[in-house]
DNA sequence: GTGGTCTAGACCACA
DNA sequence: GTGGTCTAGACCACG
């Protein structure tokens, strides 16, 4: 999969490039149980330093989206550690201050839906 | 309108204070016109300095959020300067991460759209 | 005449207001021997502060645009100090960050001696 | 490049700053993609406080003349936001003071087309 | 009283 | 090393 890193932007590699490979996992391109390059490849791949890929892969662990084999390097694994009403409550979290910033701006439910709808039929047509 | 920072958030202080306020306005609690306490006040009032709230203060202007009237301080005053086709696409790239990390832990569609529904009820109220 | 004061501009109501008497006397408006609104009388028309009316008057009369007499109050009187070297310098000096701007921004010199002839236009006609 | 701050000034030194780097791509001397000195290189080279010249690059980033490269600093990067009618009417703005000024001090229009010209044309050279 | 500017020094996140 | 954040305290311009 292709990774793409925004230099110029407010958010820090590491974190694109966690992004990136979630979005990659939820748009099916990666698959439970698929490897990732290892930190050495990924970084030279893209051109960043090994330790920020290294920060990534690391979170992404701890967030339960990857395992770390010292032999197999880094491989997709699913297994997160929260339940459904914890997750819930982070999404709402992350959700609110967009949301709020989209309701001043008069963006409507139905506009609002809609935009949801559109990125969520990308990751199921997967 | 209480403001309530989070001192052991990931998120910077100023950019707290800017969403508290962003859903303030959402939420009917800052309507357009009303003025907000001064930097200072601001500042004393919720513990901080005086210099994190101006800083909140200028961003939330160049975001079309409030002015800062010479005479008055700052003051409510919506005025986008973005078109809508703009703002969504904003609105699209900032649900896009937080959507796929719903999508990999298994949040359904409707589960997601009630999520939405209820935030925006809550401005929807006001 | 008719002055217009923003209260969200940058700039100082002071110089707002200054700038648009020597916009007036420019354009014809107000010509010399002409007087001026009292303090107070131009403060209430406009909605400000006297001392705020009073530094404009001052710096107008330190530039050389108007009088001010104890009796007859504020009266355009034009008897400017430098000579036109110095003139010419000081608008050199203004100029230079407006033109270094405008031509990183692609404005061409004839674009720009358009914009420049626009404003002249009115003043001669006057 | 040499930047020369004026402490006597009425000019914030920010601005000064700001508008030194603008005529240093205006005249040649600071290229697209060309780096410029770090906050803290910058503060000590020019002896004011790296808040000062972060203010300053945080504005020219705002107005698209440079980029904050996360691993490389501040780059000179030209990428405007706003159309060309939006410009213009600024540099109106802008220049409707000064020429009010000029005129009234009887500055013809040729001679401030001269004017105009000569500070064009050091830009052009470059 | 207000916000704006500047300085100073500290700590952190990032690469 | 970089820029970002936060704090602190001072002074100024403005109204």
């Amino acid at each position: 999969m292709y990774i793409k890193i925004d230099f110029e932007s407010e958010k820090a590699i590491y974190t694109q490039l966690m992004e990136q490979i979630i979005e990659g996992i939820a748009s099916g391109q990666l698959r439970d149980g698929e490897p990732l390059p290892s930190v050495r490849q990924m970084a030279e791949d893209i051109g960043i330093n090994l330790h920020t890929v290294n920060k990534a892969y690391n979170l992404l662990k701890a967030e339960g989206y990857i395992k770390l084999d010292r032999r197999k390097g880094a491989v997709v694994s699913l297994n997160f550690h929260n339940s459904k009403d914890q997750i819930k409550e982070k999404i709402c979290n992350d959700l609110k201050p967009i949301l709020a910033d989209a309701y001043c701006k008069k963006i409507s439910r139905d506009e609002l839906a809609e935009l949801v709808n559109k990125i969520y039929e990308r990751f199921d047509k997967a």
